[in-house]
DNA sequence: AACATATTATCGTCATACGATTGGACTTGT
DNA sequence: ACAAGTCCAATCGTATGACGATAATATGTT
């Protein structure tokens, strides 16, 4: 878990940031403060910061410090962003915004998926369907090799922007996995919608791979709503986020 | 133009990098060599390598060097990442990557606009039309209205993934306008399309809406199309790109 | 009160030194 | 001659100290 200074700074002040422990607008510590707080030198938290501009989560200039800018210039398809929004906390606006996403996404990169997947693709896909399959009767890890499965159709996409999507819409798969595994049925009931898609794709038929996906994602697009109505009164999903700090 | 030493550096080495003038996989020089190629301190260069680090373009390590990724790592929906490549050049691979995302994403996003575009949105939309009618009959910038225009479509969706595309699709947009232009007809006489556009948004109309940004996707579709077919034998659009430099 | 000027906090850049990691060369034993 | 273990050196990683550049704030002048 632990891998270099570096890398552990960037994690810090990334969450941080993602968690909004710094309001919009606002500015971080200056250098030397987190230099302090994290006990690492002035080298490391300056290369850390840079790595969250280029994110597009803060700017910097001298006298007027490290501010936190609008999310609307955070790079929300970054691994990273998503990842610390994740760990951060999921809000239903976030959740809602993914399934928008994913709904607008995955039937149309099923029907690239269709025409184009090559032998090794589906190959690919077959073995996470099979990690599945196996996970769901003799236990085992099944998001992971669901989240692989999805991957590899978006891959089978040809297409790399759509590529790129499996890594932000697998923190919606994940979390709708958590909620579908708290209810009767399952993975074991969308096991053969999955079959249906990856079927669809090898037979090369768009029509009916963009019905089988447009299925799954209903249900799952149910399951989320019916959660983030029933926990209206929660502000978040996921572990909480902590109290704003103002500059 | 000249900004800071920090940014040139990154845009330097990132324009570099993006134009493949370090194969995938081979090491860039020594930092002590770029310090010496640019002119610049370690300092500044080490910033500016995290900064790709930080979009998936590099990957650094002791010993190992500095080294391209494969392009599946790179973070296409980063602004600077899609300037890059634009300036390096457009292959007829991202190009076609482009249009499939344009038609999954901008039909989708119109239906969302025309159910939830605020009134501040279409002010700003009706703005960037303005602009556009005005620089189709009395001269002027008509693409940086058009881009606008476009943008604040995606904006009005309410979605802030939708939204990022913005970025990334402006660069097909570009393209797509430098050759309408120079045909006959050229904006003339897709203004009338992009009236539609913004009419079914306000009138709350989401099929109109979806119908209309189609006409216009399609006609874009051709114009690049044709000149992808007929300019086959060039590997690139726009500027061209340097050789290989193996490691 | 308005404008010009000086101050100062903060980031930006440079230089140097040493630690950490890892791939390749070298040595050694069989 | 070959295999395994050892050592070495190239390169990035981290730390420290210094000074320059910038822009918000305070100060002074008309």
């Amino acid at each position: 878990m632990i891998k270099n200074v570096h890398g552990n700074t960037v994690d810090h002040l990334g969450e941080a940031v993602v968690a909004g422990r710094y309001a919009v607008g606002a500015a971080l510590p200056p250098e030397p403060l987190l230099c302090a707080e994290l006990g690492v030198s002035r080298t490391v938290v300056r290369e850390a910061v840079k790595s969250l501009v280029a994110k597009g989560l803060i700017s910097t200039g001298p006298r007027v410090g490290t501010r936190v800018l609008p999310e609307e210039h955070w790079n929300w398809f970054d691994p990273d962003v998503v990842a610390w929004q994740s760990k951060a906390g999921l809000t239903p606006g976030f959740l809602r915004d993914l399934q928008d996403l994913r709904r607008v996404v995955e039937p149309a990169a099923m029907r690239l998926a269709a025409e184009r997947a090559s032998a090794q693709d589906i190959a690919g896909i077959e073995a996470a369907f099979a990690g599945m399959t196996q996970a769901v009767h003799s236990g085992g890890d099944y998001i992971t090799h669901d989240l692989r499965f999805h991957q590899g159709l978006l891959r089978a996409s040809g297409n790399r922007m759509l590529q790129q999507m499996s890594k932000v819409l697998s923190a919606l798969l994940r979390t709708s996995f958590e909620i579908s595994t708290s209810r009767p049925g399952g993975p074991r009931s969308s096991l053969h919608l999955h079959r249906a898609v990856l079927d669809a794709v090898i037979a090369h038929q768009p029509d009916a791979a963009e019905t089988a996906i447009r299925e799954l994602i209903d249900g799952a697009h149910q399951d989320i709503e019916e959660v983030l109505s029933s926990r209206r009164h929660l502000p978040k999903l996921g572990k909480p986020a902590s109290q704003l700090k103002a500059a």
